[in-house]
RNA sequence: GCGCUCGUAGCUCAGCUGGAUAGAGCACCAGACUUCGAAUCUGGGGGUCGGGGGUUCGAAUCCCUCCGAGCGCGCCA
């Protein structure tokens, strides 16, 4: 791969539907909504057969205005024909009979700002200790299968940077399809085809002569002069000693290749495992070429039946001149016809395929496999390729006659490394990239996982190797990951009070959900519970946008508050969480820390960032 | 020149696929605490959401157009 960044994947689109009230509250109230404005329609107040699609319940921005708020009344006005406060007085008025409703106001240009009784959020907590790790599991994914493409670095080399945060970024989006009910499989697509790993091959093989102690003098232009080849040559010594050199390039090359490419992905996934990024597939592009069936002529044939690929020039590019610009006629693929700025060659001058015409090859082979969803990773320097590549989704829909077939690319921007402020220096042309195992060995995993997700993709990213490791508020990893040892800690100290309470999660959230949860009263105690009825909800927005980010930013707010819940004991003492001599609200607020590590822990699981019992 | 992605507080960034008076952290200001219920806490000031048009009950969000930044621009992957 050519770019600083590697490529990576994303995408599905899916409307939200019903969800899992028992865990959801804010679907709960939608179908509260939804029950009265059945009801309205037996009054005769609403026409049959109404469009309700557009209703949603959502927590207000200005608390103030209460637990949640709808639009519904403002979306049915116009079919109703009526107007949108005096429709929303009428549903309010039907909501307010609800058990749970304890206010149903109607504001602004029509909304009904709803706020609940205590024991609306006190059932939260209680859904949270009955699903305990389930909690905030959905299945808006019904089951469908969904590949995730994401790495994807040429084994030309090790991992560098520059590919961690699409690798993160893959594995958490993987982790919250998974958990939303889709069938996820990741994968990765091996360029082993192709010029450059005929480079990788060439130089492994003078690390081959010089294993076998030969003088090769300085690595010609072209080629890797990467010292991580000199294992490789060592290896082909060992393997076949002087059996290789007297042979022709022709001979020794795929054997060459071949042993590169394995011991270089050996070494990727090595390090892709210290960052707990892992695969179900590795797809070898090579294999569309070279397996049973010649994969990426069978496409170019049925292209060209279709229509789609024809022989004719190409306008030369404007902007930066190329050099050896020759106007001749190739081998195309209509990529305007699918929206794409201009056609794109299939054909390289040599008559071999270009990578594109194997993608293409490669995205056909995966509808081939049943993925109706693929989701594409990629970093920012392969934002160019973004159209063609969606084009070639749109022939391979067309050519299979799957029109549910989709793709999403998602754009991971560049990571700039710094060290206390000063960015990092490397090398590009000397070869000297900082590799990911050492910013992991640097910094650990956690910090590494956990930044690259609390930034939305396609915004650019600082990663500074001091800042990530600080013990303190400005670090978020840290106030997170402690919000979780510091509930653990709370247990530990409980123990004085509750010799009983059992050590592990389960047993210890089944006693706590006995405790007396009504006497939560306080105005923080009830923004936690709130806080934690947020979850499912939240969890299920992210996944139908491919967005894991939202994940560590909502893991934040819910540190903080808890945090804050916290410090309130230390000047109001009967706020704490223990309190001697009253082991029943101890119960009650053990229970409301039961909930909120569980959550922690369960947003840090899908980041695959640990959730400590302790800091150390 | 064209395309893609961005542009939100002094700085770094959120803003839940169109909702109400646009949020958080840092920094700044003012208080509190003098400590293992440690790895600070509470409150406050601060904004033409890059500019200008448009769409509609309603726009940071969608469309158009400028400005600015990053990335990319046959036969590399």
């Amino acid at each position: 791969m050519r770019g600083f960044l590697t490529r990576f994947r994303n995408c599905v689109r899916r409307r939200p539907t019903q969800a899992m009230s028992d865990q959801n509250i804010f679907a709960a109230v939608l179908d509260k909504i939804r029950a009265a404005n059945t009801a309205l329609i037996k009054d005769g107040a609403l026409p049959f057969g109404i469009d309700q699609s557009r209703i949603v319940v959502e927590p207000p921005r200005e608390s103030a205005h209460g637990d949640m708020a709808t639009n519904a009344a403002m979306v049915l006005a116009k079919d109703a024909g009526a107007k949108p406060r005096v429709l929303a007085e009428a549903i309010a008025a039907k909501l307010r009979s609800d058990d749970l409703v304890a206010k149903a106001e109607v504001a602004g240009p029509g909304f009904i700002n709803l706020t609940l009784k205590p024991k609306a959020w006190i059932g939260a907590l209680r859904a949270v200790l009955a699903a305990g790790a389930n909690y905030g599991r959905s299945n808006v994914g019904g089951g469908s299968v969904v590949n995730v493409e994401y790495v994807s670095a040429n084994p030309t080399g090790p991992m560098h940077v520059g590919h961690c945060r699409g690798a993160v970024f893959g594995d958490a989006l993987a982790n919250l399809l998974a958990f939303t009910g889709f069938a996820v499989t990741r994968e990765y697509y091996i360029n082993d085809a192709g010029a450059q790993v005929d480079a990788l091959a060439r130089s492994a093989f003078l690390r081959y002569r010089q294993a076998l102690g030969e003088d090769i003098g300085p690595i010609p232009e072209g080629l890797y002069p990467g010292d991580y080849l000199k294992p490789v040559g060592a290896e082909l010594a060992t393997e076949y000693s002087a059996a290789l050199r007297s042979k022709l390039e022709a001979e020794w090359l795929p054997l060459v290749r071949h042993r590169a490419i394995e011991m270089m992905m050996g070494q990727i996934r090595n390090d892709l495992l210290a960052l707990k990024v892992v695969h179900d597939v590795f797809f070898s592009e090579r294999s569309l070429l070279e397996g049973p069936r010649d994969q990426v002529s069978e496409l170019i044939a049925a292209l060209r039946r279709a229509g789609y690929v024809y022989e004719g020039r190409l306008p030369p590019p404007k902007g930066a001149p190329v050099e050896d610009w020759e106007d001749r006629e190739q081998t195309l693929f209509r990529a305007t016809a699918f929206g794409d700025d201009v056609d794109r060659p299939l054909m390289k001058s040599d008559g071999s395929y270009t990578y594109f015409a194997s993608d293409i090859a490669y995205h056909k082979n995966k509808v081939d496999r049943g993925f109706r969803s693929m989701i594409d990773v990629w970093g920012a320097d392969h934002g160019g390729y973004v159209k063609r590549v969606q084009a070639a989704v749109s022939a391979v829909r067309a050519i299979t006659n799957t029109p549910t077939a989709d793709l999403d690319v998602k754009i991971v921007q560049l990571v700039k490394l710094l060290r206390s402020g000063e960015p990092v220096k490397m090398s590009k042309r000397a070869g000297e990239f900082v590799t990911l195992r050492e910013v992991v060995d640097e910094v650990g995993k956690d910090p590494v996982r956990f930044m690259m997700l609390y930034r939305k993709n396609d915004a650019s990213l600082d990663f500074d190797l001091a800042k990530v490791i600080e013990q303190s508020r400005d670090n978020p990893v840290f106030y997170v990951q402690y919000g979780h040892a510091r509930g653990q800690s709370v247990f530990r100290n409980a123990r004085e009070v509750l010799a009983q309470l059992p050590a592990e999660p389960a047993p210890r959230a089944s006693l706590l959900a006995g405790a007396p949860l009504e006497r939560l009263e306080d105005a923080g105690e009830l923004a936690l519970m709130r806080r934690l009825a947020l979850y499912p909800r939240l969890i299920e927005a992210a996944a139908l946008a491919h967005e894991p980010h939202r994940i560590a930013f909502y893991l934040y707010d819910l540190a903080s508050d808890f945090h804050a819940q916290w410090n309130r004991g230390k000047d109001a003492s009967y706020l704490r969480f223990i309190i001697q001599n009253d082991p029943q609200i101890t119960m009650a607020r053990l229970a409301l820390v039961q909930g909120v590590v569980t959550v922690l822990a369960s947003g840090l699981g899908l980041l695959g960032v640990e959730a400590p019992d302790e800091m150390r």
